[in-house]
DNA sequence: GCTACGAATCTTGTATACAAGTATGAATTC
DNA sequence: GAATTCATACTTGTATACAAGATTCGTAGC
């Protein structure tokens, strides 16, 4: 792997574990010595960090993590809303959805017993389920998008599956949705989905506004 | 501005305009030399156009621009036409709709004999148009998200307007698409402006075909 | 005490040197 | 003549040197 992939990565991982934090101001040389690494490939990281949207460059001034925005996170979520329930209305007119959904049935709609506690376990699964969604529609352009704006909300949505009870819902409401796309039920599929999706977001939300006072 | 910047809006005006062909293998040094640089502003700019999708590195074997996808063209396209018509969905349940669309009322609901002609002009100003139904939309992630598919598709949408036909056509389309939408018929106002996007689409499908075969 | 100025220091932007891997082609061997 | 091997030239990846602008802090002047 590239050094500058790795000192991307690595930096990344730190604005999102909260070691950079938003508003810290940072310069390359700084990362570089931190990282090991020489300059040049901090540069590469750092402007692909800049059009992700995590940091912010001034001219010959330095950097700086950007500052949370909830309004941005919030229409992060919308944008979600939007390509899912598309994709799943599409779904719901495909004959041989069953076949394309048979993996995400086999995880969700199991026996309690087999369902998942740890809630990093809970997290990634849940993600790979949205991701399963937009694998199904056909469309790799939406698809890549829709992975674009699930990797920067999940700096807050990590939070999300700490909450008590949140794990169960997740399993009813994800099974629930395979149920109704399964059903050819568009309406229902949609509406669930998206009360899902809103049902997330606000949960992560006030854990957010928590930390963030922290 | 940038070093960096130039470098990278010539090099996309190159690829645009089949100055470097879908195929072409090319090195860093080439690049530089051509645009009297060298090699770290050029590979600055490579780098942001192979996350735009233009080019493609091979490792310590030179670049590529990547050939032409119709495929991944018609995704973009059914990516345009669900953002767009979400946000004329919103639209038609706002009050002040006529406030926010005014300026694109005045443009496009005009008397025929003050309507542009030149390719060039409508072009511009039918991105114009599009871009500004998302501004009226309140979710700024969905604008730049829009604007950036709208930036890939640029490519092929150029040659759009110098089909006869296509840019009264486009006045006739617009206008009527602001219609419905004042009149918060939201169906008719996505019905349409679905229609008037794959019409597009189509369109700059066929010439594309005919122009990559000379 | 306050303001203005300037040098020193810091920052990013750019050029260049070198390291490491890849492809190519000529020479050698069979 | 065909296959193989090795040297060479060329590629990107990385480190470093230098240029140009921004900031900061101390000092001189009032």
């Amino acid at each position: 792997m590239n050094l500058a992939e790795k000192v991307y990565r690595q930096l990344k991982e730190d604005i999102f574990d909260f070691r950079m934090l938003p508003g810290d101001r940072f310069s390359e040389s700084e990362v570089a010595a931190r990282m090991q690494a020489s300059r040049t490939p901090v540069r590469e990281a750092l402007y692909r960090l800049e059009r992700d949207g995590y940091v912010q460059v001034y001219f010959r001034n330095g950097w700086q993590v950007r500052p949370f925005d909830f309004r941005y996170f919030e229409e992060l979520y919308d944008v979600r809303i939007l390509l899912e329930c598309e994709v799943v209305r599409r779904l719901c007119m495909e004959p041989d959805r069953a076949e394309r959904l048979a993996g995400l049935v086999t995880i969700w709609c199991c026996k309690p017993s087999q369902r998942q506690v740890d809630p990093v376990d809970v997290a990634f699964l849940d993600e790979e389920f949205h991701f399963g969604l937009l694998e199904c529609g056909e469309n790799t352009q939406m698809e890549a998008i829709h992975k674009d704006v699930c990797e920067r909300l999940r700096i807050v949505r990590r939070l999300d599956f700490y909450e008590p009870g949140r794990i169960q819902a997740t399993y009813d409401e994800h099974s629930s949705i395979l149920d109704a796309i399964l059903s050819a039920d568009s309406l229902r599929a949609t509406r669930e989905l998206t009360r899902h999706i809103e049902l997330s977001r606000n949960t992560v939300r006030d854990i957010t506004v928590h930390r963030i006072q922290e």
